[in-house]
DNA sequence: GTGGTCTAGACCACC
DNA sequence: GTGGTCTAGACCACA
């Protein structure tokens, strides 16, 4: 496991998000949208939290929680990785259910503060651009 | 202050968002979107406490803070009222400001799912329909 | 009773501190400084709380409080008088005494920021200027 | 965190000042004045709160505050520490605003009682070597 | 271990 | 009537 992989990870300590729940939502994307692959290994619990200075067992409880879910298998004595059976995560149609809540969420916040339709769209497109 | 004011607040008891902050959040876009103006009073602490069955201490929160930010002001022995300074909250730029966070958070997401722009901004504006 | 003496009030609604300790305070600094000597009479409730916006009760309690102090008198049917012996608050000691409080506390808080003292005097001598 | 720390604070219950501000103001003045510095943790909530044998509440309370006028960060699960970015509070001219307030306040007292210059910064004087 | 949130209820100050 | 402050104690989330 190269340590390009932990560059995926962009951790912000004080975000509200829980840094456990950053982890998960970020692997459950990586896997989703093709960059990680059934069976590739992910980053040793000790090297993800050693990198980005949390605790072990965040990382632990992340990667545990992602095992539950379908999406990481135990390999004994060996680590994390990515499980066999991901197509049906991987259609455009299931990515696009992924970023629903936060899309709407965002339209709900628009519609509040008044804001034109336009307005939010152009911005939006300026913002996917940008982080690319 | 009529019962009006009170139908504006939408409270969701355990949706993960704490109540004083679904408050601090309301009466932000309320203030921005210019559905109150300054000088406006809101309902009394008890009014709202009641209304949504909850304790004072928590409306007394949510209005605490607004206050320390400067969007609300205290008028002795009689409630709160919309600070008169909103200048800087009513423009679209200010406005656009304050759902940046969240419009950058769904870029993000989108891009690392790795689906077209074209299909994001589709989705965002059926949702900006579907919150009118 | 001439509006002359009303505009010797400073009423500031939101600063903490409750109107009717504001009135106390001012009227008690008047009488000290002698600007109200023995018998001048003072603008009547109604005048005072009509002129800033309050409510006449907040005046009463202030006169009320000042005459339990001794600092006025109730003339029946005619008003509030500043009570005759008030030779005791003349002397430059005492009025010393009253600023004592307020000294104190700002030479704590400047010991607790570590400003040193010169910067302390200076300051505090531009704003005795300022406040003619 | 030693007990170094809360030895630092000085509360007086039923003073006027209600608890919670005490604590505000105290620590503002020992991160302007440079005895707390960024990154320096401060004693727990339950700590503080057993310390003084006061509600944990209230010194939460002064916490979120100190936490929202972005003098004090949050560390998920461990506690709270002195922000980042304190340049702004650092000055002699930023900790001189601080205590303008005051002065000022002290300045229209004495001029309202009409004391004279030297006197009143005499005793100023005095009083700032008093509070050492 | 840490802080966050909320409740129920008390007492106070101000208008 | 209004908000402010504080208590005692519960439960939760995070590390």
């Amino acid at each position: 496991m190269d340590d390009q992989l932990i560059l995926l990870f962009q951790i912000k300590t004080s975000s509200g998000v829980p840094i456990y729940r950053q982890i998960i939502d970020q692997v459950t994307r990586l896997v989703a949208s093709g960059h990680l692959k059934a069976g590739d290994e992910l980053p040793s619990i000790r090297r993800v939290a050693g990198y980005f200075e949390v605790n072990p067992m965040t990382i632990s409880k992340a990667y545990s929680l992602l095992e539950a879910v379908g999406v990481l298998e135990r390999l004994r004595g060996k680590g994390m990785i990515v499980a066999s059976d991901q197509s049906s995560t991987r259609s455009l149609k299931k990515r696009l259910e992924l970023i629903e809540p936060v899309l709407r969420e965002a339209a709900i916040q628009a519609n509040q503060l008044g804001i034109p339709k336009e307005s939010v769209l152009q911005a939006m497109a300026e913002y996917l651009e940008g982080s690319k």
